[in-house]
DNA sequence: CTTGAAACGGCGAGGGT
DNA sequence: ACCCTCGCCGTTTCAAG
């Protein structure tokens, strides 16, 4: 996989910062065509630099306010791990990590309240049959900022 | 700030999973018509429910696959605790979670290999006057998925 | 990469339930 | 208050140079 250059990374940085700029916008922000700037980014998409679009929603208005933590290991790490299979159909589960260190995953899970989170505790425990200990978020001073690409 | 429902939570969900949808094909989804569509959107916008949008980009393209986190504590716990803004102009921090237990906070950071990170701990733990624990992340499993909005 | 032109979607006005 | 139809205009998209 190639490295993004130049005009393409000012690109990647713009789309960054707001997805549902327009071609022309782009465009004269990068100093080129709007057919030039449409053509780079279908390129940058079907070459997977560009993953997708997403909208960024609050938590909080989904009543989701509570953010947590939760790193797990087997209980008997002789079987197979396949927690992040495992655990794919819990919607609270936001991100899975597989992590070096004492623990074998890190998953980022949104709830609405405690009682919310010791249901997820327990479902966790026993769809992956794994012990968790997890680290409650009290508040998140900025989260997913955009990488620098211009560098 | 108020709860999200019914054909809103549907206009949410859709926009989570592709932040690009036209107001056409979001229309037909929900049963409404383009308009009306248009208007949610508008007011689910200026209510802060959807805070924006964004590019989902591949950090390997952008030569950043090394991803880890980054718990800290203060070095001396009776000064000032201000990491977050002391560590904002680091680009390498996705995200920044202040934290129960043992740790203050929780950073999340990509960088290109282990000579940055190296380099990024020590710029962390002299610009912010903390300790840090490193948790190295081997793969991602999943990631950033769109939170429940159906039930 | 650019121009240019056609098709499409965004976006507001006005009226109806 | 909410939704729909309608129409204008900017944007997307493709073909040709």
């Amino acid at each position: 996989m190639h490295a993004v250059e130049d005009i393409d990374r000012a690109i990647v940085a713009a789309l960054t910062a707001d997805g549902r700029l327009s071609y022309t916008d782009l465009a004269e922000r990068v100093g080129l065509s709007v057919s030039a700037v449409h053509q780079r980014v279908r390129r940058l998409e079907q070459r997977g630099v560009l993953k997708g679009y997403a909208a960024r929603v609050s938590f909080e208005a989904l009543d989701l306010p509570l953010t947590a933590f939760v790193a797990i290991r087997p209980f008997d790490p002789s079987q197979p791990d396949d927690a992040p299979e495992r655990l794919a159909h819990l919607p609270e589960i936001d991100s899975c990590y597989s992590v070096a260190g004492e623990d074998f995953y890190l998953l980022l899970v949104r709830v609405a309240g405690p009682a919310d989170l010791e249901r997820l505790l327990q479902e966790i425990r026993t769809s992956a049959n794994v012990t968790t200990r997890t680290t409650v978020v009290l508040s998140t001073p900025y989260e997913h900022r955009p990488p620098k690409v211009d560098p």
